[in-house]
DNA sequence: CTCAGCGAGCCGTTACATCA
DNA sequence: TTGATGTAACGGCTCGCTGA
């Protein structure tokens, strides 16, 4: 540890001093500063236990729980995320902790287990959006497929009619074909019913789905 | 019904320990 | 030595309960 920094620090704890100093006796005094100023209070620093004088050194050293210890902690929040009273009396007395220590060790472990569950949700949804957005790029296509044998099809029809009235127009009125015999193929409920009209025996490639109505 | 006091929980932050 | 990370502890705030 450089003298400077000690330095520093010892210079920081006294001016921390002075304003928990100033703070109990005029309690609000930093804040009404603060809110006149229209700024967020700030928070009142924590004095640093730098483990020098005897009641702070057997502090910092009772700071780390043991592993017999947090393994019970993690037993009983297993069996139960909120503590009661009597709950965290009893634990602490078995563990030699003070109540106060259980009530903080459960509510930084509810917050760690919050960020956790936080966390894989956050994965859970990712995912699925990913696997959505997937799937609609390929529902996009698909559309774009089908949009595509869609117009060909509509180009076939226009050959074929437009082959159809050639052979009409060079018939002469006696012919037997007249429009209405070539086109009953428009006179359907939906004006298309002939239109895919197949054979009962007849096998469509692609067309599977016809065969459900018919 | 209202209000002050209290305890418990949550959130954000700080202080410290530990490790690479 | 230092920066990153984990965690114990704290301060501020809210909320619900209770008794006056």
């Amino acid at each position: 540890m450089s003298q400077d920094y000690e330095m520093m620090t010892s210079q920081m704890n006294e001016h921390e001093d002075h304003i928990a100093l100033i703070s109990q006796i005029y309690p609000g005094f930093y804040t009404q500063i603060a809110t006149h100023q229209g700024e967020p209070k700030p928070r009142r620093r924590r004095k640093k236990n730098k483990g020098g004088e005897n009641s702070q050194c057997a502090v910092a050293k009772k700071r780390k729980l043991n592993q017999e210890q947090v393994t019970l902690l993690e037993l009983n929040f297993g069996n139960e995320h909120k503590l009661e009273s009597e709950r965290k009396d009893r634990i602490a007395s078995e563990l030699g902790l003070d109540p106060r220590q259980v009530a903080v060790w459960f509510q930084n472990r509810r917050a760690r287990w919050k960020n956790k569950k936080l966390e894989e949700e956050y994965s859970k949804l990712k995912s699925l959006h990913e696997t959505v957005v997937l799937d609609k790029c390929r529902l996009e296509s698909e559309v774009v497929k089908l949009k595509e044998q869609l117009s060909e099809a509509e180009k076939e029809i226009l050959q074929l009619t437009e082959r159809v009235d050639g052979v009409s127009s060079k018939s002469t009125s006696s012919s037997v074909l007249s429009m209405e015999a070539i086109d009953p193929v428009f006179h359907g409920e939906f004006g298309y019913e002939d239109v895919f009209y197949i054979g009962e025996n007849n096998y469509v490639l692609g067309m599977e789905w016809m065969n459900l109505f018919m």
